[in-house]
DNA sequence: TGTTGTGAACGCGTTCACAGCT
DNA sequence: AGCTGTGAACGCGTTCACAACA
């Protein structure tokens, strides 16, 4: 992936598996649900069942932040939020932008999930000229003309593409150029980006497609087993039951 | 993951690895490109090059589902695009439905990417009575109350799920009821679903912490880079320059 | 000659199961 | 007695490297 190469040998603790740092968000999640209901510690158990994976993966998840479990007691829930807020560097404030104002750049500004966790919106970009000035979510549109400077004022290392496909590459390159180090992706193409730029991307129609697959198959087992249906009814396979729920997780390259 | 287990001990060969599928897409969409330009073949390195993948990873992935192929020439674009589509099961139609119809599901429903590829907005739902039959991208919206009579008459089995977190569960219990067996959901919460209904999220507040651990661990190596400024300049690393590009992947629940 | 298809090696992530603390 | 932390086993996915073949 375009994740920021270790160079270094790596000390050796600094290295958190991409599949738990993905994961740690979730984790934040739940942890804060909890304190604000003034739980004061959970059990991995717990936690894990409210995180929607199982006890085992996230106990070695959190053996990579360090020991900060009480054996025969749990996870202190105010402490764990800490931890891994500083972790995924929380605790200091991301001005990020979003460029391309149109149904979704505007629905993506008036999230309130990005104000809540460190996250705010220095500034929204777009290209047609008769939405400058215009606010959204209360924040003025800027033209494109400006994004270097903006991006610059601003500080932002974040940026957020949320322009038709077409566009998205030039937006890229130019976030790139002005500065920016990380991308989220809405717009459905492949971004290519220098070596050392983030990545990730969101895909409406990719996530269909996966479901249609999935969605297709099901279609063909039920008639398998239409086919079956007259039969003696041996042990059907009764939908296996698997521990059940992973969360995605979006991968690096 | 709750993706819809295997059941039987599978007849081998009907075995597409999940990370396979998940790129399935994207080399779809490539090879739309391709086809749009009357591209009548591709080799293995272009085409992965265009997905942003590597080629060995293309090649496998293509051998799941069949040798398509041609020794010394490479792939019949038309040909893969015709069985990848059949593959993930876009021959067929497949009718949608939005529940929760602000800012994010009304850009959802304006998304034109929808309609391309198989998917059709079958019915916008909202709980708002104030929304009831006022026409989102040129659809009426209804009333959450006929949630259930919508899903049959349509023979729905896809729902995309834009409320927020705190109907969502609900939502998807009421889906799940009435027929729905996948569901794409923007809300951030986990949802607990029965066995072989497939979820998979996508999570703009998780994906921007993802990146946040990545720019602080960034920051944190320009700092010791600083550290080493004054140093002989030895082979300082040169930020190592793997093979590069790979691009991240929305992993399913 | 050029490119596919794939066995084999490898590495990462998950799961198991239990030793180690409280 | 209870729950965490983790070594070890396992399985999936990626990469390598080359044999097969048009």
């Amino acid at each position: 992936m375009a994740t920021g190469r270790t160079h270094r040998p790596a000390t050796r603790s600094r290295g958190i598996p991409e599949a738990t740092v993905a994961r740690l968000p979730l984790y934040l999640r739940a942890l804060t649900a909890l304190s604000e209901r003034s739980v004061p510690t959970v059990s991995s158990e717990e936690l894990a069942a409210a995180a929607g994976v199982n006890s085992a993966k996230l106990r070695k998840d959190f053996s990579y932040l360090g020991s900060y479990g009480t054996r025969g007691v749990g996870y202190d829930v105010e402490y764990l939020v800490y931890q891994i807020s500083r972790e995924l560097g929380l605790t200091q404030d991301w001005p990020v932008v979003i460029v391309g104002i149109g149904n979704l750049g505007a629905a993506l500004a008036n999230y309130g999930g990005f104000a809540s966790r460190g996250f705010r919106v220095a500034a929204l970009i777009d290209a047609d000229p008769a939405m400058a000035g215009k606010p959204v979510a209360g924040i003025p549109v800027q033209h494109t003309d400006d994004l270097e400077k903006i991006i610059q004022d601003n500080g932002v290392s974040i940026g957020v593409i949320a322009t038709p496909a077409g566009a998205a590459q030039q937006v890229c390159d130019r976030l790139v150029g002005a500065g920016v180090t990380s991308i989220l992706n809405f717009a459905p193409t492949v971004l290519s980006v220098p070596d050392g730029v983030d990545v990730r991307k969101v895909d409406l129609s990719i996530e269909l497609q996966i479901l249609a697959f999935h969605e297709q198959r099901k279609a063909g087992e039920e008639a398998m087993e239409s086919l079956a249906e007259g039969l003696p009814a041996t042990a059907k396979g009764s939908t296996d039951q698997g521990p059940d729920g992973d969360v995605p997780a979006v991968m690096p390259a």
